[in-house]
DNA sequence: ATATTGTAGATTGGATACAATTATGCAAAC
DNA sequence: GTTTGCATAATTGTATCCAATCTACAATAT
């Protein structure tokens, strides 16, 4: 028997295709609140701001519209959706629900690792200056908490809620310039984490979310937004 | 002035483009378990079925996909997507955590109407004798009982979770020529509703997704599927 | 002045055609 | 008999072109 040869198996991935950058691109730039609610996106436009045609670009936009990031109405053309105060307290319901379960679900599974990438972010969220940062570090604490729960279907559905409010999130970040008291409940949660506390963690996530969706829709409507 | 001359408005909808008619095509035929696991859908096959080219065509199943019903693979094509048990019992964990809180929500606001419609569903589902509309009256049933709640995106995550695994269902109601249990269940939840005892109905609902979950299971492994 | 109609441009949905990549069948070599 | 190499077919990804429809504005009628 010959000797067994390994070869370095890279993860490719996927390849992706025009579309999936398209996508990739568009969701990113929604999500983040560099496009404003209600603009249209043109195919176009778009197409030529990639260089390709039409055709992924269309595919893209349709994978946008079934994850509710933008709506489509025949020869009119796409535009970002925006959502209604009543749309974001449900949504920050759901996830009251939803992640204190994954969490408390999570923590006996937790890795050192996870808890240490969870702190590093906790820290870099306190530490930031440039507000453009902040969601992501918010986002990224979060995750690194949940993901070793191995529940894969649910960190989907978080990451849908996510990506649906996440714009509204970064500004009222900016607005309010960074949330302290969200700063002292992460540590908290993560404390918990640590702590090997299921469901104190749980508890706390809970109560953080349902704080963070009140400030959220609150500042919304002190805003006019 | 003339006579206010009133026409009828029909409500066309959205107008559906020849994607839309396709993606729901498609995602019956998934769900309803009529196209098997791991089966390629071949984008020129489906193309010649319906008359019209593949650009449609991709466009549903790039739908598809984002929905989870199929995967995709450059140059390899779309299959039918198919859950592992542990994917499956994640789901039917899921379920058990949203739908209970979404019918407490729900029982205050039940009209008349729902409870009615509920009721049918309920009986007809009992009455059935051709197996392949269970499936259906299955579903209307819950989603009587839940559409009051005013919860859109509630529901819009529960309708997602019942298109991934219905057509496990309905091969377990199959086999088990329609679970005698479950309509008992059934009963009980919609007394619950009439009585309007909001907490009673979430438990009952609790207890009937995860014994059906455990059920299904159950059965998939003994049948090994 | 206001309402209606007509027309040109803009925009999307889809068909056809072609390029890139993978799967398949078959002959040759071991 | 099994494996390897290559030519061919199958299949997907994308570009280009056309049809259907909407929008905006000018022209006309009231």
């Amino acid at each position: 028997m010959a000797t067994a040869l390994k070869l370095k198996a890279f993860d490719l991935g996927k390849q992706a295709s025009a579309g999936d950058v398209i996508y990739d691109a568009l969701r990113d730039a929604i999500i983040r609140g560099e496009i404003e609610e209600g603009e249209p996106l043109r195919q176009d436009t778009i197409a030529q701001m990639f260089n390709v045609s039409r055709i992924p670009v269309r595919e893209a936009m349709q994978r946008l519209e079934a994850q509710g990031l933008v709506l489509s109405e025949r020869y009119k053309g796409v535009v970002v959706a925006s959502l209604s105060h009543d749309q974001i307290t449900e949504i920050f319901q759901f996830r009251a629900l939803v992640e204190p379960t994954v969490i408390e679900l999570a923590v006996p599974l937790m890795s050192e690792e996870s808890l240490k990438a969870a702190q590093h972010y906790c820290d870099a969220f306190a530490a930031e200056t440039d507000p453009l940062r902040w969601g992501d570090l918010n986002r990224d604490f979060h995750t690194a908490l949940y993901k070793d729960s191995d529940k894969k279907f649910f960190l989907t559905m978080i990451d849908k809620t996510n990506d649906l409010v996440e714009r509204y999130v970064r500004l009222v970040l900016y607005l309010t310039q960074g949330m302290r008291s969200a700063i002292e409940e992460h540590q908290a949660i993560l404390d918990a984490c640590k702590a090997r506390k299921p469901e104190l963690a749980a508890e706390l996530t809970r109560q953080h979310i349902d704080q963070a969706g009140k400030a959220l829709v609150g500042y919304l409507r002190d805003h006019h937004r």
